[in-house]
DNA sequence: ATGGTTTATGACACCGATGTCATGACATCG
DNA sequence: CGATGTCATGACATCGGTGTCATAAACCAT
């Protein structure tokens, strides 16, 4: 590869020189500045970044840790989010001409140590720290004092976080059924140890008392266990118990698109017709999933690509030191209700629940 | 940061003895190495990249580009193969001491020379060159000369490659079937300018052949087009005609998941129950859409965590110069077949054709 | 005892940029 | 016209490692 100095020697000037017409710090003469530019496309010279970290202390480089945590044994790579936070992060970087480098644990978090490892010896200026899913981490010591940003995920000491407003994604949903003339709203929840659970259902129980309608705690079920052995009998039941009850409801939330997928069969089973006969609606919003359903699904988009550009600038403020003093640590990431087919207004919803249940 | 002179001085020796116990490369006297290891430890020291980049010529960086096409005005950035090509490719660079840099462009090709160039600055020791989905690709020039790999696409002139095995899939599914009894076998394929389509059906011919079954072109029509638009009356057409002739299928295969997943619905339109009725198989098995179908849909694996794992050491060889001399430029990777419920063996399949051809 | 080899270590230069300081050529001003 | 300032450029040191070579001590064989 050719050098700073192999191009100043072609140009005729010295290696400074070339350094100043590259960087812009100095006045250059506009001929000795074309003859550098010829020089460069001549030997076809790229800057090292190495030798310039060497001197200037600035890497250009952030680190991503993704995959790190696996709570359960059936860790899942769905991977999905991943993909669209690093478009996301990677295209705030790169107008900021930060390279990101990506480690992946493929579920081992003891692999964590050796990754940051490297990660400190290429110089990182800053590391995202990614987990799978809306959950709490315990971060190993070792980071501490790095400039830091946790992504769908938080810690008990505050380090500053980007995270998922479920609150409000499960409330813009449930008040635009509510605007569409819904109010017996069925949700299958999360499990329980999931951290949006709470926050899901807070943004249910908002939009129901925005328009003065009654919590009903029978329209509310898990949906999904941690032990994914019996995951689908559970939904058999959960659903099952959900359209026996006395005033069944005309439209069921349910905590991801997976399980409303499953749900699509479990009511095409009854004979329920979607939506003719209940409505649906998911959240995550996996497009391969949503728009390929039949019919098409409503479901809120969780706006992956955006937490991972706001964990970027957020992690570029720390960098720079440009953080407005009173700058939250937590920050919550909205993303709207994508309405599909699968939706349609109550007065056009014809339960048929009396048919069914004098079949069973 | 602490440096190797502040570790020398920390543990009473000179920098090249510290630079030794990092690197092996020359025996150091037992007390010394551990002196050396406690200064760094107390010093928390991690030795720069930077420096020994410059000193070694090697950066210990490879880099990946991803996204870099969009040949469809419709780009769908379904993202789902590249994490795991990023995951089977890091696991494989990590165990080399590589370190992964990530460009995406987001499907703006024209972005490619400016993360090139980024690329370069760093001194990558290589290039994956990642496609969207198998197709032919034309690489900018300034590329060349450079270790580079493509993944999921060829071009031209021969650089090395890493490709799905398309027809080895297609004939083992379409194996798999024969062997449960079917010899009706329908195939939705992809349209006609996916490099993917002539490969897929060899292999369906081939299996057909091995057992001395006739190919009918009948059962053979195109599932889906380029024009997105109307893609979806196009199915709709593509499975009445396969429905609708003289010995009609018992079986369906489709070319890939998400055509499976519509194929569902549209069947269930019609009455027929998968798999008592007839039965259907996919391709891709994203496990997101494969396992949660109901019932779940037999698919063969795309396997993305191979390609990125097979293409990640054959840039290894080729930087490390170790690549076998006769070293096939292209290599096809195989994914396994996953039999789920949506397949049964064809003397428990009853088509209900007649009753069905009666009613419409 | 002596020469040859191995082991363990240090001195020093170098990789390729850039920050600091110095310098010469002009332009401007009182 | 000399003092001062601006512009354009170069010399040189430096960032933090490692390759090369030298050297001293210990070991071994004759």
């Amino acid at each position: 590869m050719a050098t700073i100095y192999d191009v100043a020697k072609a140009a005729g000037v010295s290696p400074k020189t070339v350094s100043r017409v590259l960087n812009g710090d100095a006045p250059v003469n506009e001929k000795t500045r074309a003859a550098v530019h010829a020089a460069i496309g001549q030997l076809n010279y790229v800057p090292s970044s190495a030798a310039r970290t060497m001197r200037s202390q600035r890497s250009g480089l952030v680190g991503m840790i993704t995959g790190a945590i696996s709570t359960s044994p059936h860790f899942e790579p769905t991977g999905l989010p991943e993909i669209y936070l690093v478009q996301g992060a990677q295209r705030v970087f790169a107008e900021h001409n930060l390279t990101l480098l990506i480690a992946d644990t493929g579920g081992h978090a003891e692999r964590v140590p050796d990754l940051l490892h490297t990660f400190l010896e290429h110089r990182v200026e800053g590391i995202l720290y990614v987990a799978e899913y809306h959950q709490e981490v315990h971060l190993p010591g070792n980071l501490r004092g790095r400039h830091m940003v946790l992504v769908n995920c938080f810690d008990a000491v505050g380090t500053p976080c980007v995270l998922p407003d479920d609150e409000g994604g499960q409330f813009a949903v449930v008040d635009g059924l509510i605007g569409k003339g819904h109010t017996r709203i069925g949700f299958l929840t999360l499990p329980e140890r999931q951290a949006a659970r709470p926050h899901r259902t807070e943004g249910y129980r908002k939009a129901l008392a925005k328009h003065g309608i009654a919590f009903d705690e029978d329209l509310v079920i898990a949906g999904a266990i941690s032990d994914v052995a019996h995951e689908y009998d559970l939904l058999w039941d959960a659903l099952d118990r959900l359209l026996r009850i006395p005033d069944p409801p005309t439209v069921i939330c349910c905590a991801n698109d997976k399980m409303a997928m499953r749900v699509y069969g479990l009511l095409r089973e009854r004979g329920l017709e979607i939506p003719k006969d209940i409505c649906l609606v998911g959240y995550d919003d996996y497009r391969m999933i949503s728009e390929h359903m039949h019919p098409p699904l409503s479901s809120v988009d969780l706006p992956y690509g955006a937490m991972g550009a706001r964990a970027a600038a957020k992690l570029i403020r720390l960098i720079s030191g440009t953080s407005k003093p009173n700058e939250p640590s937590r920050e919550l990431v909205s993303g709207p209700v994508a309405w599909r087919e699968s939706v349609r207004p109550r007065d056009r919803v014809v339960t048929p629940f009396q048919t069914w249940r004098r079949e069973t």
